[in-house]
DNA sequence: GTGAATGTCTACCAAATGGTAGACAGTTCT
DNA sequence: AGAACTGTCTACCATTTGGTAGACATTCAC
């Protein structure tokens, strides 16, 4: 009876996002989430009653709480374009180097079987027209680079969820993960893209 | 005896490369291989002796592949940083977005084990080390933004691979694969990282 | 022609997979 | 107290997994 703070539900759903995320769905057994929280296959199959379900709760909750984040970053932020993509990307950075788990599991949406990738594209899609819309209108007042607001989005995302899911690559060109080396690199990702981004 | 023409070999390499690259090595059976290619599965076992050996082998022919077609690019352009990167881009971009297992594939060292990942990792090492210290040297000489090198080749990477290997996202901003479309995807990521370089 | 080598196959196997059925203990309701 | 409900468990099950053993046919060397 481990930790009875948390209700099982929440571990399983935490255990799940953070395995999920970092191996693929498809590579990760109920029995590998089970043992995880600390508890049998069937007691996973209780609380969700397949693994399709389990991993439809796992990309909601994701979605849900990255929508939220940005959300919230964009309103706390000046009424500037780069300071408002800033904003997000300092909101977001942190959680998702530490856990990347979290962006990966949103970037399985390109291997997941369609009607499982449709949920989740319905539950960012508002975001995601908003974002672009956005781009548009400061394209044309002139506070961005003149492009095409689609694609600069889709830039933008690659280049965020690229630098926060692919530890790998960073220790490949040297990098490490300590507070100083985070901020590091949180800063030369918010220049690079200011840069990129600068009418 | 289908396809005489290409040995079986090679052929359960092309498929291998596609299914591991576009749904990840772990989720991907020797059976579903096997069944691309045409034969049974412990035909894919006589060429190569288990899964492990078999993923080796892709991953080594594509981390040669990317090596020869990045060093040709460098070799056949300018003197000049912006258009050797330019080069670069656009010598991976159509193969890569054509077929997303490629790059895909690169990016799944972020979920092998330590011994696979390492062996591709030194694989590609001398290739990383070779442009960690080319731009180190165009920052000094004042022809790139200054900037952390290491940095900057993982933000480069991360946003070519990101764009390449996730076409669920640029659907999701209204992109669509046609040839005119690829092209202005081409050149919007060519200019993005542009601007996010230069001085 | 005969024998070895090569390539693909069928027939298995033990382990792991997602999932079902139902026992059992503890709590809550009446 | 007894019934119903809740959450976890053991015991299975059919299918799929990576892998072994060896039969069978074709090609090649001599």
């Amino acid at each position: 009876m481990p930790n009875r703070e948390i209700p099982t539900r929440q571990r399983i759903l935490d255990a799940a996002l953070d395995l999920f995320g970092t191996r693929g769905v498809d590579a990760v057994s109920l029995d590998e989430i089970a043992r995880h929280v600390g508890v049998r296959k069937q007691t996973v199959l209780y609380w969700f009653p397949s693994k399709d379900e389990l991993i439809d709760a796992v990309l909601e909750a994701v979605a849900a709480e990255i929508v939220v984040v940005i959300d919230a970053a964009v309103r706390s932020a000046d009424d500037d374009p780069l300071e408002r993509i800033d904003a997000v990307v300092r909101a977001v950075f942190r959680p998702a180097v530490r856990r990347p788990a979290m962006l990966g599991l949103l970037r399985e949406i390109n291997r997941l079987p369609e009607p499982q990738a449709d949920h989740l594209r319905r539950h960012v899609a508002p975001l995601v027209e908003r974002c672009v819309d956005y781009l548009r209108v400061e394209i044309d007042r002139g506070r961005l680079r003149r492009a095409d607001p689609g694609l600069l989005v889709g830039l933008a995302y690659a280049t965020v969820t690229g630098i926060a899911t692919e530890p790998e690559v960073l220790r490949a060109v040297g990098w490490q993960q300590t507070p100083v080396g985070l901020r590091h690199l949180r800063d030369e990702l918010r220049a690079f893209l200011r840069r990129a981004l600068t009418p």
